[in-house]
RNA sequence: GUGAUUGUAGCUCAGCUGGUUAGAGCGCUGGUUUGUGGAUCCAGAGGUCGCGGGUUCGAACCCCGUCCUUCACCCCA
C-alpha cells in the first residue's frame, strides 16, 4: 500500500453533486437556447493532431497548448543530437489537447464539407485545455459552449448572437451585464486613418488599457510599440468619443471618412443594431465599444465580449466573425461567425451574486426506510410502484438499520419525503408518509402517495 | 513566461520573542431516545504542522529548495 497524498493537476477541479447540479442547470439553459435558434450539436475529440492546432492562436497560444507525448519508445525515434525544446517537440509529440472549439470546428467543416448543409449552424459543449497559470476565473481545464454559423455573410447571425446571450442571461437571472460590440474593420479604419495601416492589433492592446492606466500611459506605450508621434496625435479624437451609440457612430463616420474599410465596419455595426431592434429586443445590455480588440488574430468583422457588472470575474463570453478560418485547411471563402459561453466563469459569477439559491436540486423525492426484514421486502414493492409512476425514489439499502441513521441520510440528501415501514404498515399495506420540512406524517396507501406527488 | 502570496484536524482558523503531551468552533462517531431526521446535553475519534534539507540543546515558528493555493502582469472563457 502506498500512502501518497492524492492531488489534482494545477488548474483542474473535481465537481461534487451540488456543483454538478448547478453546472448542469447552466448547461441546460444554454443548450435549450442554442436549439431554439436552430443550432445542431456536434462533438470533436479531446485531442487533435498538433499540426491542426499550432499556428492558429499566435505564438503565445502555441505556448499554452498541452502536448501529448507519443506512445511507445518515443525517444528512440528522436534525434538526440539536436536537443532543444523547439526541435525535439515535433519528434516526440504529434498530438495536443484542444485549446478552443473553433479551430476543431473549422477542421470538421473542411473534412465534412460535402455532407454539410450550408449555412451550417452548429453548437458544441466540451472542455478545452490551456497551460495557463491559473488565477481567479481562470482554469487549465474549462468548458466552452460554442455556437457558430459558417457559410453565410448575413449579419443576422451577429444579431442572433446578441439575442442568444440576452436570452441565456435572462434565464439565469443575471440582470446586470453588458454585451460589448465592436467591428474589426473599424479598428482597421482607425489604424489606416492615423497612418499605421495593419497595426490595429498592437493599437488595440494599448487602447484597451485606457480605463486602467490613462491616456498618457497609453500614448507612451504606443510610442514604445513603434507608432509615430503624428499617429499618436491623430488618435486623440478616439479618446473623446462619448455619448450614446448614435453620437459615437456619427463622430466616427467623420473621423473615418477617408477609410473605406472603416466605413464598411460602421455600416455593418449599424445593421446589426438595426436587426436587433427589428427583432424587438431592448438595447439596454448592448454597448458599442470602439476600443474593444480581442486577441485572436482570425477575427475580421464583428467582435463581441460580455462582462457581468459588480463581479470580479473577467469576460464570461466572447466571439466574433472570421472570414477565412477554414482557409488554413485549404477551403477558401467560407465566412463564419460564432461565440462562446464560459460555463466555469458563469458559475463563478452566479456564485458571487448568490443566484444559485433560486434553483432547486432535482434529486430523490422519496426515501423508504424500514424497521426489519419483512418491511424491507414490502419496501421493495413500494419502491417499484413509486418508480413506475415516475417518482425518483430510493430504499435505504440496509434492512432495519437504525432509524436515526436512515432519517439522517435522507435529511442530509435533502429528500423532501420519507416513507416509514414497520410491522403495522406491512399489515395494513400502507405507509407512514412523512413530510421532512414540516414533520407532519400520515398513514397512506402507495396510490394515495403517488397522487400527492404527481 | 515575469512578480508576489499561501499552506496547522474533514472544513474555517488560533498557536506569543523558537521551549514539555499542538488548540478552538463547526463537522464526524457513539450515547441521551430499542418506531422517527433537524434542537439540547454528555462522551469519543481524528494532526508525519504541504514535502525535502539546513541552523539549534530544542523548530509549527528561523534559513534554503520544492510542490500546492491565491493574486497581479500577459493573454483569455
Amino acid at each position: 500500500m502506498s500512502n501518497q497524498k492524492p492531488s489534482l493537476p494545477k488548474g483542474t477541479r473535481d465537481f461534487g453533486p451540488i456543483q454538478m447540479a448547478r453546472r448542469n442547470y447552466i448547461f441546460d439553459t444554454i443548450k435549450k437556447t442554442f436549439k431554439l435558434f436552430g443550432y445542431e450539436q456536434i462533438e470533436t475529440p479531446a485531442m487533435e493532431n498538433l499540426s491542426v492546432l499550432t499556428g492558429k492562436y499566435g505564438d503565445e497560444g502555441d505556448q499554452l497548448l498541452f502536448k501529448i507525448l507519443n506512445s511507445g519508445d518515443f525517444m528512440s525515434k528522436a534525434d538526440s543530437s539536436d536537443l532543444n525544446s523547439n526541435t525535439l517537440l515535433p519528434q516526440i509529440a504529434e498530438k495536443g489537447l484542444r485549446y478552443d472549439l473553433t479551430v476543431p470546428f473549422a477542421r470538421y467543416v473542411v473534412m465534412n464539407r460535402h455532407e454539410i448543409n450550408f449555412p451550417f449552424k452548429r453548437f458544441q459543449i466540451q472542455p478545452v485545455w490551456r497551460a495557463d497559470r491559473p488565477q481567479k476565473g481562470r482554469y487549465r481545464e474549462f468548458y466552452q459552449c460554442d455556437a457558430d454559423v459558417v457559410g453565410t455573410d448575413s449579419l443576422l447571425c451577429e444579431a442572433e448572437i446578441v439575442l442568444m446571450i440576452n436570452r441565456v442571461f435572462a434565464d439565469l437571472m443575471i440582470t446586470d451585464y453588458s454585451i460589448k460590440i465592436n467591428n474589426r474593420k473599424i479598428l482597421s479604419g482607425i489604424a489606416e486613418t492615423i497612418g499605421a495601416p495593419g497595426q490595429e492589433g498592437p493599437l488595440c492592446v494599448a487602447i484597451d488599457k485606457l480605463d486602467k492606466i490613462g491616456q498618457e500611459k497609453v500614448n507612451e506605450e504606443l510610442i514604445q510599440r513603434g507608432f509615430s508621434t503624428s499617429s499618436v496625435e491623430k488618435l486623440a479624437p478616439i479618446y473623446d468619443l462619448k455619448g450614446d451609440k448614435e453620437t459615437v457612430i456619427n463622430s466616427l463616420k467623420t473621423y473615418l471618412q477617408d477609410s473605406e474599410i472603416g466605413l464598411k465596419g460602421l455600416e455593418e455595426l449599424e445593421e446589426v443594431f438595426q436587426l436587433v431592434k427589428d427583432f424587438g429586443l431592448s438595447e439596454d445590455h448592448i454597448a458599442f465599444e470602439p476600443t474593444l480588440a480581442r486577441g485572436l488574430s482570425y477575427y475580421t468583422g464583428a467582435i463581441f465580449e460580455v462582462k457581468v457588472a459588480h463581479v470580479s470575474i473577467g469576460s464570461v463570453s466572447g466571439g466574433g466573425r472570421y472570414d477565412n478560418l477554414t482557409g488554413v485547411f485549404g477551403m477558401e471563402g467560407v465566412s463564419g461567425v460564432g461565440f462562446s459561453f464560459g460555463v466555469d466563469r458563469i458559475y463563478d459569477v452566479m456564485d458571487e451574486l448568490a443566484l444559485f439559491q433560486n434553483i432547486q436540486l432535482e434529486g430523490t423525492q422519496v426515501l423508504i426506510t424500514t424497521f426489519d426484514e419483512p418491511s424491507y421486502r414490502y419496501g421493495l414493492q413500494v419502491l417499484a410502484t413509486l418508480r413506475g409512476a415516475g417518482i425518483a425514489a430510493e430504499l435505504f439499502p440496509e434492512a432495519g438499520a437504525k432509524m436515526k441513521k436512515q432519517m439522517n441520510y435522507g435529511d442530509k440528501k435533502q429528500i423532501p419525503f420519507v416513507c416509514i415501514i414497520g410491522s403495522e404498515e406491512v399489515a395494513q399495506q400502507k405507509l407512514t408518509f412523512k413530510n421532512m420540512s414540516t414533520g407532519e406524517q400520515q398513514l397512506l396507501t402507495p396510490t394515495e402517495i403517488i397522487r400527492m406527488l404527481t
